[in-house]
DNA sequence: TTATAGTTTACGTGAAACACGTAATAAAAA
DNA sequence: TTTTTATTACGTGTTTCACGTAAACTATAA
């Protein structure tokens, strides 16, 4: 295998030098693109010979998120390494909605860095430990269901109607699969609307992709 | 502050003697249950003085995962940790969606069992680092949005009408809101279904979710 | 400048779905 | 046994949907 290509940005000339020397002890690393803002970097981009992007968040102009999310689209083999001394839920999370293969914390050290580009460029991703915990926390709050189960409190009739109706299908084919009638059918759906205390139809949908009843 | 109290379950004898000779060795921890199975740990936790209950996944009957699930209902403050020798995709996110608080491989070492403890225990999270990358990586499939985004092809208007629509609004409330007729705001719905493709309104509102037009 | 295409507005008509009430029958719980 | 819940179903009036038509306006390409 040859060498991994690195692109640089960060707005800080004394960081990007710090890098540099880091990179340079190397061999198998070479830093071919750097810049002190995005828009400049974005021209690097385009004869699409890098490997890895390895951008700060905070950036004069457009964001190294904006940016990561503008390199998954143009260059969609290049890899972005986020290097950004905030940890912030907010920027972490963005960063990985934006496609970043990894995200580091400034303080990280030399070792790590070089492991973590290693590994991106090898197609894996690479999040430190504490940003790999704040991610989980977002996951974890994400797929929490504090609500009460529909489940357990709809009847067995009751779920298949609802399971059917966010299905898409409609009223008078639910009832041709339920071998009940039409009016059958709204009834249930309306008794549903009462337990659960929803007003519209679209929470009902809502609920049942909360619950699983449905795919998304 | 006094010992954190532990719970173990494990159904090979050998393993949890292990367990129980590391933890021994820590002033600051106190194995107060142990159990072969999930239905016999259940009743050590109705006192609920546990603080942190290590579980493997397969057990005879219950699941560790299960078990998690239950404990987070009966017992809201106990917090889980699992410790499996499996790293498989489908385990470590079940794990988390039941509400574990950490996730450890067998493979791991003492001291990384006993750090993962004492964060859990504090009301930390502790994730270790190859099951991290799993999680992450399915956060990322999770979040990211492979499908055309409908803002790319909706007019302005499509997508406001669409928007109150997911919220939850009437025809007749739309209008209102936009100061227009109840027919145009179907004429618009119309036209969204037309350049969409899909045929049912669940379609719409699980686009809409999908796209962050509104919240689940 | 003049077509051409897309956006936003709106109506007509018949079918489908909804809201709200009523109600019979069977099974389960008090 | 009485009460409650589940499942079934209808009546009536309102709302929404599906499908078609169409005018006014905007942008833009020929």
């Amino acid at each position: 295998m040859d060498c991994i290509k690195i692109a640089l940005v960060d707005d800080h000339k004394m960081f990007r030098e710090g890098i540099k020397s880091v990179l340079s002890d190397e061999k198998s690393i070479q830093l071919v693109a750097e810049a002190g803002n995005a828009e400049e970097i974005i021209n690097s981009l385009s004869n699409c010979k890098i490997d890895v992007l390895i951008t700060d968040i905070s950036l004069p102009g457009m964001s190294g998120i904006e940016l990561c999310r503008y390199a998954k689209i143009y260059c969609p083999q290049l890899k972005t390494l986020i290097l950004s001394m905030h940890t912030d839920e907010e920027f972490v999370l963005d960063s990985v909605k934006s496609g970043a293969s990894g995200y580091l914390s400034k303080e990280t050290g030399h070792e790590e860095l070089i492991y973590a580009i290693r590994k991106i460029a090898a197609g894996e991703i690479y999040f430190s430990h504490n940003i790999s915990q704040t991610i989980i926390q977002a996951y974890r709050k994400d797929k929490k269901s504090t609500e009460v189960n529909p489940t357990e409190f709809l009847s067995q009739r009751e779920l298949e109607v609802l399971k059917l109706y966010v299905e898409g299908f409609s009223n008078s084919e639910i009832a041709e699969k339920l071998f009940i009638s039409v009016r059958t059918v709204e009834s249930h759906k309306t008794h549903i609307l009462q337990k659960t205390g929803l007003k519209s139809h679209v929470d009902l949908i809502k609920l049942a992709i909360k619950f699983k009843l449905t795919d998304l």
